[in-house]
DNA sequence: GTAGGGTCTGTAGTAGCTACAGGCTCAAGA
DNA sequence: TCTTGAGCCTGTAGCTACTACAGACCCTAC
């Protein structure tokens, strides 16, 4: 059906296996205009070209690195039509840093909450356990 | 209705106000099991005492420290019908803490990448942007 | 009596996927 | 040529941990 010897005509499985990514994902993504609608074949099968690729790439590069749909739709000019500019992806990436440090910044506290009581817990078969305790705020 | 001279007996707002917890957030845990269903007035309104007040702080202060509702429900006792031995809190405890220190590891290695290019990044109106051409892999 | 708040139920929405069911199509082997 | 198995298609439901309604009921105070 689609050509294979052409390298820039994919299926949905041959996408998926050149870039790592569910097969599922894919069809989210053209779900939700983050990748665009290929064209299909006569038998209404999805035909991705390197470009697809491309993008596809990006998307789950820019998703490893913690941003949302809406950031890589924003950092693609999904949003508003325009490829954004320089200091519009800076900004962007400012503010997800901050987000990122911020949890950094939750976790730490947690972290050290958390190894605290447990270091404290005798692991035991006794009453009172001092991780509950913590928890309860007792 | 409501008996509000005797301090264990709330309804659902005034459970939801002494614990700071979302009045829906309440009816949720309720739904899932996290919370015992309290009785009912004879019209039908759920009637609270101090037990689940203080059940409902154990719940929270537990999501705070990022225990899942699955976790919480094993550190109550809830999955097995016998409230968990010591032991099996630390266990869970420290599976728990790991997750937490995972995660840590994954946010600074995404806060480094992020911060490096960000600091590569011009702000000005430029074609080339370090931080689209990091995420490309360029 | 009525106005207002509170409560009740059920349902749908959020992010970011993931996992089917049931049907169609395609390529390779007998 | 027929069949078999893999792949693709669509729609829908599930996941976590909530949150937000609508529309009906109830309770209290004026």
């Amino acid at each position: 059906m689609i050509d294979h010897e052409s390298e820039s005509s994919l299926t949905r499985g041959d996408l998926a296996r050149a870039t790592g990514c569910n097969i599922e994902t894919i069809r989210y993504y053209e779900k939700t205009g983050l990748l665009p609608d290929p064209p299909r074949s006569a038998a209404g099968y999805r035909i991705y070209s390197a470009a697809h690729a491309t993008r596809l790439r990006f998307i789950l590069r820019a998703r490893e690195l913690g941003f949302s749909m809406e950031d890589i739709r924003g950092l693609m000019g999904l949003d508003d039509g325009a490829a954004p500019t320089c200091a519009e992806v800076k900004e962007r990436t400012k503010r997800h840093l901050a987000d990122v440090r911020a949890k950094i910044a939750d976790l730490r506290r947690i972290e050290s909450v958390l190894a605290a009581t447990a270091s404290r817990c005798s692991g035991a078969e006794v009453p009172n356990c001092p991780v509950l305790d913590a928890i309860s705020g007792n």
